[in-house]
DNA sequence: TTAAAACTACACTTTGGAGTGTACTTTTAA
DNA sequence: TTAAAAGTACACTCCAAAGTGTAGTTTTAA
């Protein structure tokens, strides 16, 4: 059994994510996080000491979900197209899980007005976007991609796939894709990708 | 000459951009506003009944300078290609501008936390796509393309542009792609496109 | 030139939210 | 069983921001 003091952290977390990303970070007060959390005003200073820090500890979680992303490693004795399969659907699982989105709504909206957390952020993703980078790089040098830039076909494949599967998600409170639908949408983004890169 | 009064108006619209882009729509207070405007706090609220009134008539706006994009009309005694190519370039000098994009910004941040409000626009943004729609539809009925879906491959057409062209600039604020570039990265969005979609 | 329209400075009210201090109750773990 | 750790209610301070009222100045247009 979880304590009760772990459990009213959950609680205030969850709260917090919620009208995090109803309201903004600005739109949020402490007051309406510890009622719908159902905990005292006071319980909720114990655990974080400011909203600033209550913030930042959801924004690290995010960060967390999206580095269970895994390895991208280019296997020469494989064809190359299901390899990029593998990869498209990988991101697809990530993005397409709805409290990664409600994570990640709340980080957006912030990012918008603050370039610099967005940068700093970003540069800890795109090391998760790194090993994707070296994996292009690996193919171009191995000749089975047609790549000049690895970091920025590596940049198009993600932007192919987050074009449809996160930022109408995250903008317009659209659907995630059914995971029915993954095998081809990927195969679309596979196809798109390799008419610009393939040989 | 603009009399003063216009001028004073245009700088509280410039002054409320600039601010609510920085901080956003709560983190942006009508003192700030009229400061930075070099006007007095009640010249604000002579010319904007509430800070809310001033918001949505930054947002009309964005609706206006998108409404300037131009018109789709499939032409049966051309070549596919080139038309799109026409299509996709249009949509890069939108979504390029940066004072659109300034606009934009100012309304994605809300739009996270207004769902209601963001469906609402999209749809008046969606009349917009929807000559794309049509000329979707009608390259189909042609035989020109082989589409399944008219809306659906007008939003892969949009996405292809906006995942790289809007996107990372709205959220990460990185550089619009300089017009240098416009019809090299033109060219890969249809490649793209047709590699999916063509006959 | 002059009256109305627009701008300004500034003081004001009201409200809501961040964060604290305290006395008291409940939970936990030895 | 009991002490300390954690939770609670609540009153409190401080501050910033929305919006108003007013008396006085500047601009405009006839």
């Amino acid at each position: 059994m979880t304590t009760l003091s772990s459990r009213k952290k959950a609680a205030i977390v969850d709260a917090a994510i919620d009208l995090f990303q109803k309201n903004g970070f600005q739109g949020t007060s402490m007051d309406a996080i510890a009622q719908l959390a159902q905990v005292s005003k006071r319980t909720v200073y114990n655990h974080f000491p400011s909203k600033q820090e209550l913030f930042e500890h959801i924004a690290q979680s995010v960060w967390q979900t999206a580095n269970q992303a895994t390895e991208a490693c280019l296997k020469l004795d494989e064809d190359i197209e299901p390899q990029l399969m593998a990869l498209a659907l990988q991101e697809l699982a990530l993005v397409g899980d709805e409290s990664f989105l409600r994570l990640s709504r709340v980080l957006m909206a912030e990012f918008i007005h603050e370039p610099a957390m967005a940068q700093s952020i970003l540069e800890r993703f795109s090391k998760e976007e790194s090993s994707l980078t070296q994996w292009m790089q690996q193919a171009k040098n191995h000749q089975q991609l047609n790549i000049e830039d690895a970091e920025q076909a590596g940049g198009q494949f993600h932007s192919l796939i987050k074009a449809q599967a996160f930022w109408p998600q995250i903008m317009f409170g659209q659907e995630s894709i059914p995971k029915s639908q993954h095998k081809v949408f990927a195969q679309q983004v596979c196809t798109m990708f390799l008419s610009v890169y393939g040989q």
